[in-house]
DNA sequence: CTGAAAGCGCTAACAC
DNA sequence: GTGTTAGCGCTTTCAG
C-alpha cells in the first residue's frame, strides 16, 4: 500500500508535461535561461508557479557532485565557562553561508570518535564540500590532516609554523595593544597584563600587544607587572592581589579575557578600591554580560560577525575554484568604552 | 583537462571489481548483510577496507528519499541580551542527531524572505527531513504552517490552544515553584515576583509556578507582590524598587529570568542590602554568569541537554514511522542552589 | 545466494 | 532553440 501522505512533490517531467517541452528545456529555462525562447520559458515559468516546482537539492548535487553543506564541530561548552560568544559567531557563519548558496551542517564526533575521524567520515562520505575550523591553536592536528588531504577548509586562527593554509583571524594584539594606549591617554603609567600562562596561540598574542602598547605609549615595560594566569575567576582575583603587594601597584589592568577582568573587578570591590577612580580595568571578548557588571566593563569586541563572513566567502572562493591564497586575513577588534576606565 | 587534484574516491564499482562480485552483492553486505553468504561477505569487506571505501551520502539518499538533515533556524542573538544559553541547546542536539545518524543543518532567511518562506524552501527542494523549532511562542505561526502542510517538526515550547503538535517543553512553572518552596523552607514568608508582563507562554507559566508554589507553601498570594516588567537589568532594579515601598517590603525575591535578577541584586547592593541576609534572590535559566555574580545566584537551571535529547529523538521516531503522538514532554528544571538564598 | 535491470531527479553533452 | 542520450552512485525488485 503506498503512503497516502506526502503527496510526491512535483519533478521535472510534471513540469515539462505541463509546459509541453522535454525535461531538459526545463532545467535550461533553470541554469540557461538565455539558451530558451522568450515565449517557451514563460510557458515553462508558468508550469512551475502552477505545480509549484522546485528543483530537488540531493538529485542536483549528486549530478554537480557537491553538497553545498559547510562543516562545523561545534565546540563543547564546558559547563562552569563564561563562553566566547559561539552564539554570534555561529548566527553569522549561518547567515553568510545562506547568503552564498550553502548551508552549515552542525556534527560532533559520534561515540568513540576523536575529531579527525569525523572529518574524514564527511569526507569520504561527500557530506560536505568544506570546513570551518575554529578554536584553532599551535600545532592543530585537524589542520594538518585535512590540508594534507587536501580538503578545503578556512581556520579562525592563524597557521602554525610551517603550515600555509587558508585562514583568518582577529588580531589580539592590536586588541590589547588599543586598550594599553586608551588607558595611556588616561593618563594611567602603571599598567599591568593579567595574562594568561604562555603557549596559547591566541594569549602569547594579546600579552604581545599589550608590550606593544606600552612601547608605543613611550611606558616601560616593568616585568613585575605582566602576570600569567589560568582563566578564571578566582585567578583574576588572584593576579589582582599579586599586582597590588607590589611597591608601587598599578593604576590600570588589562586582562585577556572578561571573565579575568570579573576576577579583578570582583577582589577590587573587596578591597573597597574604586573602580575606575583607584583602579581601571579591561577585559577582552565583550561577553554579553560585560554591559551588566558593576562598573560595565570597557572591553575588546572581536569582529566575530566580520570573520564569519570572511570566512564563509573564502570558503565558498575556494570551493568555486579560486586559487589558494596564502595570505591570510587579519581583521581588527575594537575596544568598546564603558565605566571601567 | 581533468581535475588532477581530488583522486575520485572509489565507488561500489570499484569495490565489485576488487572483490570480484557485483556491484549489488556489496550493497548487500552493506544493508542486509544476512543475504550473503559469509566468506563472499569477508571478501567484500577486505575490498571495502583496501580501497577506504564509504558509501556517497547524496546518492544513498537521493535514493532513499530522504536527507537526514534535520533543519534550525539559528535564532537572532540581540546585541546586549544575555541569552538562554543557545550554546548548550545547540551541542545537545547535534551530539543527538549525530547519534541517532542525522545532522543538524542550520539556516537563517535569505534576504528578503520570511521565516516561513525559509522554512518551505528547505522542505520544497528536500534539503531537509524536518525540523527542530524553539523560542515558540503563542500562536506561532511556523507551528500552523509546518503542521498543516505536514511537515515533520518537534518544537521546544507547548502547543497554542487548538493545534496539536509534536512537542518538548521545560517545565518552568515546576521551577519557579520550587524556587518558592525552597525559600520558604528557608523562613521567608513575604516572597515577591518579578515577571514579565502577562501575554507570554514562557513568562506567564512561570508566574503560574510562582503562585503555586505560595499555595503550597500556605504563604497567601499578596498581589502587591506581584510585579511584571520587561526583560532588563533596569527593570529589574526598578521592580526592586517597587517592592520596597511597600508597607511590608518582602524578603525574598523569584525572578523569570537571570537578567532580572542581576538588577535586583544590583538594586540591593546600591541600597546596601545584604544577599541572603536582607533579601533572598532568586534566578531563571542559569545563564553562565550565574555562578560569576556576588553573591553567585541560586537560579533555575533548564535541562536543555534533556530537552534536546527527546526533541531529536522523538524527530527521529516520526521521521522513522512512528505515528505522531499528540502528548508532548514536559521535562521538569532543577534549582541550582548557591549563595544568594 | 548472487547478478542483471531499472530508476531516484537532475543536468551536461551532443545531435536535430 | 529544442529534444535525445547518457549517467551521477546508490539501492531495490526480480530472475537466475
Amino acid at each position: 500500500m503506498p503512503e497516502p501522505a506526502a503527496p510526491a512533490s512535483p519533478t521535472v517531467n510534471d513540469v515539462a508535461r505541463l509546459a509541453r517541452v522535454s525535461r531538459q528545456t526545463v532545467s535550461n529555462v533553470l541554469n540557461a535561461p538565455q539558451r530558451v525562447a522568450p515565449d517557451t520559458a514563460a510557458r515553462v515559468r508558468d508550469a512551475i508557479a502552477e505545480l509549484g516546482y522546485q528543483p530537488h537539492r540531493l538529485a542536483r548535487n549528486l549530478k554537480a557532485r557537491n553538497s553545498r553543506l559547510i562543516g562545523y564541530q561545534v565546540p563543547h561548552v564546558e559547563p562552569g565557562s563564561l563562553h566566547p560568544v559561539l552564539d554570534r559567531f555561529l548566527h553569522a557563519l549561518t547567515e553568510e553561508a545562506c547568503a552564498q548558496g550553502y548551508h552549515m551542517l552542525l556534527f560532533t564526533p559520534a561515540k568513540g570518535q576523536d575529531a579527525l575521524e569525523a572529518h574524514a567520515e564527511l569526507v569520504g562520505t561527500r557530506t560536505v564540500d568544506g570546513f570551518v575550523l575554529s578554536e584553532v591553536d599551535y600545532g592543530d592536528p585537524r589542520v594538518t590532516a585535512l590540508a594534507e588531504a587536501g580538503v578545503a577548509f578556512v581556520a579562525f586562527g592563524r597557521p602554525e609554523v610551517g603550515m600555509a593554509h587558508d585562514w583568518v583571524d582577529v588580531d589580539g594584539a592590536a586588541g590589547t595593544r588599543e586598550a594599553v594606549l586608551h588607558l595611556a591617554a588616561r593618563g594611567h603609567e602603571r599598567i599591568a597584563l593579567v595574562g594568561w600562562p604562555v603557549g596559547s596561540a591566541t594569549g602569547d598574542r594579546r600579552a604581545e600587544g599589550f608590550l606593544a602598547g606600552l612601547a608605543d605609549a613611550g611606558l616601560g615595560t616593568e616585568p613585575a607587572y605582566d602576570v600569567r594566569v589560568e582563566d578564571s575567576l578566582e585567578q583574576g582575583a588572584e593576579a589582582l592581589r599579586t599586582l597590588l603587594a607590589r611597591p608601587e601597584p598599578p593604576t590600570a589592568v588589562v586582562c585577556v579575557s572578561d571573565l579575568l577582568a570579573m576576577g579583578v573587578l570582583q577582589e577590587a570591590h573587596t578591597r573597597r578600591l574604586g573602580v575606575p577612580a583607584d583602579l581601571a580595568v579591561t577585559g577582552f571578548d565583550d561577553t554579553p554580560v560585560a554591559p551588566f557588571l558593576t562598573p560595565a566593563l570597557t572591553t575588546v569586541r572581536q569582529p566575530l560577525e566580520e570573520v564569519a563572513r570572511r570566512i564563509v566567502a573564502r570558503l565558498a572562493d575556494r570551493l568555486g575554484g579560486t586559487p589558494f591564497d596564502p595570505e591570510g586575513e587579519l581583521v581588527a577588534p575594537s575596544l568598546v568604552l564603558r565605566q571601567s576606565t
